[in-house]
DNA sequence: GACGATTTAGACAAGAGTGTCTAATTTTGT
DNA sequence: ACAAAATTAGACACTCTTGTCTAAATCGTC
């Protein structure tokens, strides 16, 4: 007899649970609607839980949104750290493994829901928020870029690649590899898995071919048929 | 004694100049508050016209908002068609003049006033208003992308680059020279003209290792200086 | 200089949203 | 089972915004 608002909404149990929902169903309208556009009474029905339950957790709108952004650059931020654990550093075939990790990457930090989320939110705030998006940037960017860069230079150092600058490029792999899928993330949709893998296929070729040992001609690799979708 | 809103100010003069004030108006008010953050009473004031007046014009808020993108969508794309025109076809120094031509279309179409905001409500609104942005999928990249895409191919049919896919090429271009710029597009920034010349100059660089014709051995280009800063 | 069209300032009704409050109910821990 | 804490529904004042309307002022044009 409770699920009055969607089917799938159970009033959640729990303080924190209930501290969760909220934050979560913010996100989702935040995204969708704007900061201004963002109706507490929509988020609270979203969370499945009464309007004043989320003044007493989150004090007021701004509060809660500026909640919403941490919770996720913190949620990214351990997504994305964990699959830089998975980083091929002794690759066995480097351009199969750079491309597993390039989709790994992806679906799993930045095409998934707290992934778009995030990205969304900051692009639309931004400007309204410089504090806390430099904060975000510090965060983010700021410490998975080295990171990244560092994992290449290990590669370069193993003699894999043959790079100037590690820094610049980890951001052109990262720029390379979602090539394709701009125009998607523009318009805020979720590319489809073969398009990820498409993309990631595409732009590791042309990233080996400008930083990648020269493989002896004629050893021409064989995974062309991806290519042609 | 009229700039009582801001010291540069003057009532446009003209009905076709008080359409275009509005319009720009607009633009930056819906970039900086969001659809439904955005005030029309403010809109006026920033146009230096009465609010009757932009409800004469254009109707109502939503009409107003369709107007805004596809006005930018339309000036940006000529920016990005008159830009395209500039490509070196016949190239004296390439790796030069490429860097030259991605320059010119990040600060002509893609940093400058009119790109900002395009990219900036496609990022907010796109999903609100699925079919306003089909259509400018289709008139913007779907547009754009393949005629960059031909002025490749024809580098490499001239044998300049050896490249398979020009459609592929010509994503990943765009992709290596903005990949030091990402992050400040996603917060809404304008780089400066040196990131911008820094991030073409490292992504030219990438992309002719992998696509350009290799010179001899031992006639290392002597640009090196600007990468380092 | 005069006429018609446009623009302006201001008032206005209607609606929506925020944040607070209260009293009743439910949940949680013991 | 009991007491304390958390949650709920609903009403409420207040503010802000949209879109319309009117009468006066201004502009462009002949």
């Amino acid at each position: 007899m409770r699920a009055n608002v969607s089917p799938d909404i159970f009033p959640p149990r729990g303080h924190e649970a209930k501290r969760l929902s909220i934050v979560d169903a913010a996100a989702g309208v935040f995204c969708r609607e704007g900061f201004a556009g963002a109706n507490i009474d929509l988020i609270a029905a979203e969370a499945g839980v009464s309007r004043q339950t989320v003044y007493n957790h989150h004090g007021d709108k701004e509060k809660l949104f500026m909640a919403v952004v941490r919770d996720l650059t913190e949620r990214c931020n351990a997504g994305i750290f964990a699959t830089i654990a998975t980083f091929p550093d002794q690759p066995g075939d480097l351009e199969a493994d750079l491309i597993g990790f390039a989709v790994r990457l992806n679906q799993n930090c930045i095409c998934n829901r707290d992934g778009k989320f995030l990205r969304k939110l900051i692009q639309t705030a931004g400007e309204r928020y410089p504090e806390l998006f430099a904060e975000w940037r510090e965060q983010g960017p700021g410490r998975t870029w080295p990171a990244i860069a560092a994992r290449f230079a290990r590669l370069a150092y193993g003699g894999h690649l043959t790079i100037d600058d590690p820094d610049v490029a980890a951001r052109q792999f990262l720029g390379l590899v979602n090539a394709e899928l701009q125009t998607t993330f523009m318009l805020g949709g979720t590319p489809r898995e073969d398009e990820v893998v498409q993309s990631a296929t595409n732009g590791v070729r042309t990233f080996l071919r400008a930083f990648g040992k020269r493989p002896a001609p004629g050893s021409v690799k064989k995974h062309t048929a991806l290519a042609n979708a």
